[in-house]
DNA sequence: CCTACCGATCGGTAGG
DNA sequence: CCTACCGATCGGTAGG
């Protein structure tokens, strides 16, 4: 609190006329990231396209996020679980609705013989750490932009590393 | 420290009596685990195998120690950000020369036609985004084996999710 | 191994 | 918006 403050420009106890409490301020960025995804989540799941397609939208919409939005990110990636009860039980429903609605997808692709016969866990544990983790990559030099890196996780994320 | 001291049974000052600062403690655990992973990479180079083989071996190195130290790992991924210089930079670097061993495979696996043209940087960045974030996996219920993680992970990592 | 205790940090309140 | 300050926490020391 003392570092935002002085950021800020003013003393420490100031804060507490704008906000109620640390906590509210973290539950306020956690709750506007997380929306985007939701809303992100629901646009592509309306989408009239194949689920290959879907998932490839997805990781757009992860890298965009990354790229526009780092620093929120790694509050969503981390620091949640700083979050207090309700909030905190509140954040982990959201989180797993996603995750329910990405899975769904990967298994919907499966059923449909567009994806691999491959454990649906596994494959959206392994997309999403990776996509979690973009803001750390984008922490570093040689920056890709978004739409070079989208198009480099599609083709690693969907169609592995090797030839054939 | 205070847990720490309740967990083995004394008051926290006792600690001291064998341990010289907090810190000691953190980069103790964290050298141990790195020289698991820099041990794994030195027999994985010294295979007389394809560069398919290696990353593949590589994944099970990961998926290994994953599940026999999970909490370890997640000192691993997470709380390394904690140690202190000198300390800090010894770390870093280590982790540094893990991943260029790491990315010398992949792009030898590219030259050589074994793996598809893609980002090296982007495919080392997918692979071990989700190598690391193992252990959260398996903090949840439905365990897979080692032998099944590591088969399924083999197939959605090197394959990706797409038939054909 | 313990008791006693320190100094720094931190979220936050009182009162103006 | 500020000054003054509290109570809890935490890594660690002194001294036995």
């Amino acid at each position: 609190m003392r570092d935002i403050a002085k950021a800020v420009g003013v003393e420490a106890p100031s804060l507490y006329n704008h906000i109620k409490s640390k906590q509210e301020i973290l539950a306020e960025l956690l709750m506007d990231i997380a929306d985007e995804f939701i809303t992100g989540m629901g646009e592509v799941e309306r989408m009239d396209a194949k689920h290959q397609a879907k998932v490839e939208a997805l990781i757009g919409l992860h890298v965009r996020i990354s790229f526009i939005k780092r620093d929120a990110i790694s509050l969503l990636t981390h620091d949640w679980r700083q979050l207090k009860e309700p909030t905190l039980t509140e954040f982990v429903q959201i989180r797993q609705d996603y995750e329910d609605r990405f899975l769904r997808i990967i298994k919907m692709g499966i059923e449909e013989d567009e994806f691999k016969d491959i454990h649906p866990d596994v494959a959206l544990f392994s997309l999403l750490s990776t996509l979690r983790w973009l803001h750390v990559r984008y922490g570093k030099k040689d920056i890709l932009s978004i739409e070079e890196m989208t198009l480099q996780l599609k083709r690693a994320l969907m169609g592995g590393v090797l030839k054939n």
